[in-house]
DNA sequence: AATTTAATGCAACATCATTGCAAATATAGA
DNA sequence: TCTATATTTGCAATGATGTTGCATTAAATT
């Protein structure tokens, strides 16, 4: 699906600044930072607006967000619908892809049975399959 | 154990600002951010030194350390080398007393078995056992 | 008590995030 | 296609958060 397409699905004015920013993070599966996108528009959009655009995409669910090991926050890109609700993600340390992954089996959330669980966040860091498979040609 | 004897075991200098931390974290089971501490201690210690004694406290593995949801540092005393690793948390919201869960099984972990695991940050957030219970008796 | 070594406070700075407002731009309707 | 309206953007200012260097103070060792 086209940037623009999704944009009208979510009755989202088209605007230069939202087609650069949905089309960059559209083109790859890596997560990036606020600070990242800055430094990748630096030419084109205000900081504040990579900031406005953001939190509209992820109020539309356009984006996932997610908060890595180091406190920064990260977006990326999710076809959208997809992924409805919070769920776990996979980050590979080498090359930046994020992959969703499915939710925590039931059994464990069986374990916390006593308390009553509202959200659940869980980030896997690691090496994908693909860098994984890269070091091995070397 | 006494804050004091804590000290002592990681040949840490028992100074006036790391007992007055120490105390306050091992009184109670929650997590706090660094702001949090700023404002308890603001006459008492310099935010400078709040943030080098978490950095000092959290390399002796006197505290956990963990993000939330918002990107928020949090620190949790954790009773010492009981938790070597990494290990996931519950965070109620209401008490935001801080439980230190058992790791992932394996099955799941399994599942991700085409790439390799680094690292895996879970934290649960919801409704402790202790605050069901108080909303039962009203 | 004197010496050595480490911790603290302070000031300055760097980074990251938010807000209000005026100017620019996208859409809907004539 | 032009105009009116509502939304989005850029800019400036501000606030919050985190880091560093250095002089001073305090803890431990002898």
């Amino acid at each position: 699906m086209e940037a623009i397409e999704i944009l009208n699905q979510h009755k989202l004015r088209v605007t230069n600044t939202r087609l650069l920013v949905l089309n960059f993070l559209m083109a790859q599966q890596k997560a990036f930072s606020h600070a990242d996108l800055e430094i990748q528009f630096s030419k084109q959009i205000n900081r504040v607006s990579i900031y406005r655009v953001l939190y509209t995409f992820l109020a539309c669910k356009i984006l996932c967000k997610f908060v890595d090991s180091n406190a920064r926050v990260l977006y990326v890109f999710s076809a959208q619908s997809q992924h409805q609700d919070e769920h776990p993600h996979f980050k590979c340390n080498q090359c930046d892809q994020v992959i969703h992954l499915p939710q925590l089996p039931q059994d464990y959330i069986a374990l916390l049975k006593e308390h009553q669980v509202e959200q659940l966040h869980l980030l896997v860091e690691g090496v994908c399959k693909d860098c994984l498979g890269e070091e091995k040609m070397k």
